[in-house]
DNA sequence: GTCTATACCAGGATAGAC
DNA sequence: GTCTATCCTGGTATAGAC
């Protein structure tokens, strides 16, 4: 394939900045592991900016076509279960990008500032779904809580790895689902755990 | 008093460094605010580390300790609420060192690595006494994921700065709560939302 | 498409006067 | 205790040969 350096370079780019931070990771580092040459690296990716901006750009459109949909989604119980389970699979689908967006958010900040911004503004607006229709103030501190229990997913699955993802994502889903005051799924008949 | 600049000095660098990040936050900055310059700066504080470690030690101090207790605690339901209700008290005064530690972990890990292996040190006892013995794997996912709803304090006093602090306190203490799934609290006649 | 070499700049840190 | 001036490192980015 023509472009098969510059998908490496992404790659690699991802699972460093991840791993050390954007500003953390030098190109020269990047560019080190890859077995190129800094220089060699500007000739696929104009600058780093550009570099973590293609790194993070189909997270974001894929979220944001997700937030899209909220806007026609009727509030019921099973519903908002729904949306919690696919914005738990699109974090878990884009694991590395989510962890960066979640831990290194100074330095993502000043490099691609109107990104977080939307991120942000996605975010908001997600909550506003999940806090439902006329919500109390409680609603929505309930409604953030939820999606950071969501969050827990990446932290859980570096501390517990030998939690499987399925059962990660029930247990999660179940968590996030309380702490909204859903009610209960019915018992499925080999519940695990005591 | 004597050490007045120093004092100031270090509100400013807690200031900064939990708004631009602590990469991002440049001596030279930090000093113009305080009104005076980078050399005077160094005066106070030998170095930038020295600067953050005296920002970060008081919370990881009171944290230590909070740990420490726990392993005489049992482990009760009622217990169980308080220790979640001191976690969240002991984040909430410590707002912006929390707010640094969860936002921006590359930079500190690698500006002061042994303290963020402390402190995740840490976070790991406090989730193994929130699982309680014997856990399952489930339950470990839950304790992980209460203390992540303890953490969207942080979040929600920035996106929601009207929720007044009880109330935020309250709910978020029911949420994590109910994400353990322990028995719920008598529902105290005046209770708010809807 | 990849290399060597280098310009350029920002930020942390130090020396020494006042 | 605060200043001016300077050093030094390391990182992004570019020029131009192969």
């Amino acid at each position: 394939m023509v472009e098969d350096t510059k998908e490496r370079i992404r790659a690699v780019a991802l699972a460093l900045f991840t791993t050390h931070g954007y500003e953390q990771t030098s190109l020269r580092e990047i560019a080190d592991r890859v077995g190129i040459t800094k220089a060699s690296l500007y000739y696929h990716h104009p600058s780093k900016q550009a570099l973590l901006i293609a790194i993070v750009e189909p997270l974001l459109t894929e979220w944001r076509m997700m937030v899209e949909r909220l806007a026609a989604a009727p509030h019921t119980p099973e519903h908002v279960r729904d949306v919690l389970g696919e914005c738990l699979d699109t974090m878990l689908r884009h694991r590395d990008a989510c962890a960066l967006f979640a831990r290194d958010v100074p330095a993502l900040l000043t490099a691609v500032g109107p990104i977080l911004v939307e991120a942000k503004e996605l975010g908001t607006r997600m909550n506003a779904w999940l806090a439902g229709p006329d919500p109390s103030l409680a609603d929505r501190v309930r409604a953030f809580a939820a999606t950071e229990v969501l969050n827990s997913a990446l932290a859980s699955a570096v501390m517990l790895p030998s939690v499987p993802q399925d059962e990660l994502r029930a247990t999660l889903l179940d968590a996030a689902a309380a702490v909204l005051g859903l009610p209960r799924t019915e018992p499925a008949p080999g519940r695990p755990g005591g």
